[in-house]
DNA sequence: TATTGTTATACTCTATAACTATA
DNA sequence: TATAGTTATAGAGTATAACAATA
């Protein structure tokens, strides 16, 4: 049975238990190997370099907002937050009209990571989509487009 | 502007970096999303049931071949074998031409666990997915496909 | 000697709870 | 009192290194 099949079946709504079953395993399986197919260029993990895509995007954030923005907690986007500092890829400012809250920019070699890595770390996934057809490559941005959505929900 | 669109430009190759770019970005956020969304109805990680699952298909593979599968070192695959066997949900036994290897099987509980998982964990996701089209699950599954081929080869 | 699996240990990422400082 | 962020601490999941048993 292939796995495959671009079908668009009438009845393609009880496919539904189905599709996301695979789903889940295939994102499960996919995330594993982006992790381990990572470039060792820099030091920064995944979820830092998410972040300092997010800084790339949107130059300056509280810090609550990319915590938010990742769906992770506070804490975990504070520990994120100090790394990223500490290697100068992002500054630390207190807010102006709420000091209590924590805007977070990004550097010039914040910028330029980001531009650097957008190309290394992307790489290996490049490659792997390089024999694809137009259709896949559509059925890839659909799917990401989508997942985006869900996984943001 | 739609971050969706079907179309198959010429130049899709072009593309590529894109699509490598917002597939990565949703598939960490995907699955971070699907770990939070899991229903705690057993005490069974994510990684202990995709184990489960392999099992479901296959009834016996060594230790080795488990790992491999799931593609994480063989420590990691005893400690989730472990998990699994104290649940009685699976078990060892040792290998018959070849004493060093461990065999492991999946109990009637483990098999009961796997019918009843896919349906209560994949509700979820399943539900996500409600109101697509069936372009968009075509699109999901093309893209599952792909993706669990990647991610295995 | 090489291979299969286990044990010991440590690291990364994330979370919750308690705290500080502002509002 | 409520909110933004931090610190302290714990837990899940994974890895590497050293080891045991078998080939």
């Amino acid at each position: 049975m292939p796995t495959a099949q671009p079908v668009s079946a009438p009845d393609a709504t009880s496919d539904i238990p189905e599709v996301a079953s695979v789903l889940r395993t295939s994102v499960m399986r996919m995330r594993r190997r982006l992790a381990n197919e990572r470039h060792p260029d820099n030091d920064l993990s995944l979820g830092s370099m998410a972040v300092l895509g997010a800084l790339y995007a949107c130059d300056e954030m509280t810090l609550g907002a990319l915590a938010a923005r990742e769906r992770v907690q506070p804490p975990s986007m504070t520990r994120m937050v100090n790394f990223l500092e500490e290697g100068g890829y992002v500054v630390r400012r207190q807010g102006e009209t709420d000091r209590r809250q924590v805007l977070v920019s990004i550097t010039d070699k914040g910028r330029r990571t980001v531009r650097k890595d957008r190309l290394s770390r992307d790489a290996w996934l490049a490659q792997q989509l390089v024999d694809l057809d137009a259709d896949e490559l559509a059925a890839l941005r659909t799917a990401a487009s989508i997942m985006e959505r869900i996984a943001t929900s």
